[in-house]
DNA sequence: CTGAAAGCGCTTACAG
DNA sequence: CTGAAAGCGCTTACAG
């Protein structure tokens, strides 16, 4: 798109030079407010519109950030997406938006893209933990692009972590279901190359709080975060272990599915059998029983994960996003849940 | 950040001019091949990645859209950007998001924003009906910033239309609902600033379906597009009107709210009550019961839109890209929605 | 098929 | 407080 109206253009008509609009232009405050108002009258006047392009080349910075997200229609991550950007829009900085279907490749494709897109820096709200790709991550936070990733586990120590302490959210969920007097609990992980950190510490939490009480019951089943897969887990369950009395999974999207499967199989939420989810979704208190599960922070965490990104790019000291955030889950009880049948 | 290696880098490690590394990076045809295959070693091996920036600047295009949506936490939208950006990455266009909050104000800011950031053009799917906003979308239009408008109804030659056809779409909802038996239909509309059309239509749709069919009873109850305002509005219609027998909500989201609504006063969907709704956004299928409702190709809108917008900025024929295209709503039967008792 | 040159619209020291 | 000049890293006619 051309724009008529340059920065040459302004300073002719105010009778001032490139560099003075420049100057008010970026808020400079060594100008004096007699030709500040001349120029941003004609600025308005002539209804200008500064060339971001031009304007990134000459300051080597765009002012725009690359947002990775595993997916954007699941509401999980969009709530993660709403938060970063409404920090971005607070701090005027644009947000450049790439979907990576949880698949590695796609995830270093939207990588590779924003390096040529000359993005300041990166947030990344998406799945991982597969070796090559945090080799790629860690190479490129070290090198040049600031980068922050909320919800997954890297070490670097050029990146502040932002995420959830998963092992205490189920050790806690799993201990609510214990204190309900269940004592067969299943768990249904969501296994998958995408986002296996926060599953494992998932059941990680979820084993320490049996061990802890001396349950050596276990049941494990594995599936991806989606709920055809939780829904088949369910069935597995019902089918192999019917001694059980309390699922827990590792997402309310899971969840669902599983609440489906019960359903069709004649069984009572929460009468027969006791679910809880985690994320706490909009969903969960919308279907029927409303889904106990574990409220991530998910808004908050992309608002975050900005922040401290923003803060870098800014320079701004050091000390005000270096630390690490790591957010408690809570504990949201609904009607999906109860004590255990006699 | 800075990129160490540029186009002169690149020209001096393959012996040539920059202009034929420009060349070789533009796919244009008239190099040779063999220095063809030089060019690309060097790129290769020493990682370059063009500034895109100074691309833009010299190009005058910057190849990305900027995209604007209502809420990007809202399902329905959400879709409609997974089929934009699907479309975008084949044509190796790059999105810029901006949110709006449903409030025309920040329509505007987001358009604006986008003015700046040279994005080669805008894909709106979003509200309106506010008449400042179209004058303002109007005139972008014909001056010089292509803009594609989704699911939204506005006269302009420059812009062709992709949309649904919401009178038909409510007209056969109702139709359905009267052969069902039921006379006493209340219809639940989305009257807000924002997405104004779509509700007014939907609202005809329903009125020429009972004129049609010489039923002059008629309920017509207003509310914003969300949950709480069909709470309020069903339980309106429950005291005032109590002879209804079937419930047509302008949303799928509404209808949710609605089915609240008449479980809490005790009603059974779909023995007391029917309820129909419009989307079918994946929640339809999950709740209980499963919501009937008319379908809108919500990823086929968002991906046609971003191909018409991109023919038009490759500078494709007009008439690949010219032709409105409105889709035609599927009605989606399933547990909410049955024969009125007698 | 290839190179030299101008230019895209800004910012940023530098000088005064 | 202000201006002249160089430069950011590309593309694009133009010339050969």
């Amino acid at each position: 798109m051309k724009n008529n109206v340059d920065i040459y253009t302004i300073a002719e008509y105010a009778g001032v030079s490139k560099s003075t609009v420049s100057r008010v232009l970026n808020n400079k405050d060594d100008v004096s407010e007699a030709t500040r108002k001349k120029v941003i009258d004609v600025i308005n006047n002539l209804n200008y519109k500064p060339n971001s392009s031009a304007k990134g080349l000459a300051s080597q910075r765009t002012k725009t950030i690359g947002l990775v997200v595993s997916e954007i229609t699941n509401s999980f991550f969009s709530m993660f997406v709403k938060g970063a950007e409404d920090k971005a829009m607070e701090e005027n900085y644009n947000i450049m938006l790439a979907n990576s279907n949880w698949i590695v490749e796609e995830e270093l494709k939207c990588i590779r893209i924003f390096e040529e897109g000359r993005v300041d820096g990166i947030l990344k709200i998406s799945g991982g933990g597969d070796e090559l790709l945090d080799q790629y991550l860690n190479n490129l936070a070290n090198k040049d692009m600031p980068l922050i990733i909320v919800d997954r586990k890297l070490d670097n120590d050029n990146i502040p972590k932002v995420n959830v302490n998963n092992i205490a959210g189920a050790y806690k969920g799993t201990k609510y279901l214990l204190e309900l007097g269940h004592r067969n609990i299943a768990f249904v992980k969501g296994d998958n190359i995408a986002a296996s950190d926060a599953s494992v510490d998932r059941v990680k939490g979820y084993k320490k709080a049996l061990i802890e009480n001396n349950i050596d019951y276990q049941v494990i089943e594995p599936g991806f975060f989606n709920r055809e897969d939780a829904y088949k887990a369910t069935e597995k369950i019902m089918k192999n272990h019917p001694e059980v009395t309390a699922i827990f999974y590792a997402s309310d999207m899971m969840a669902v599915g599983g609440l489906k499967a019960l359903k069709n199989a004649g069984l009572k939420v929460p009468e027969d059998i006791s679910i809880l989810g985690f994320d706490d979704i909009e969903l969960a208190s919308i279907i029927d029983p409303a889904l106990s599960t574990l409220r991530q922070p998910r808004y908050q965490m992309g608002y975050i994960g900005m922040e401290k990104l923003i803060d870098k790019l800014e320079g701004r000291p050091k000390e005000v996003y270096a630390e690490d955030i790591i957010f408690e889950l809570e504990l949201i009880e609904r009607d999906s849940t109860a004590q255990v049948k006699k």
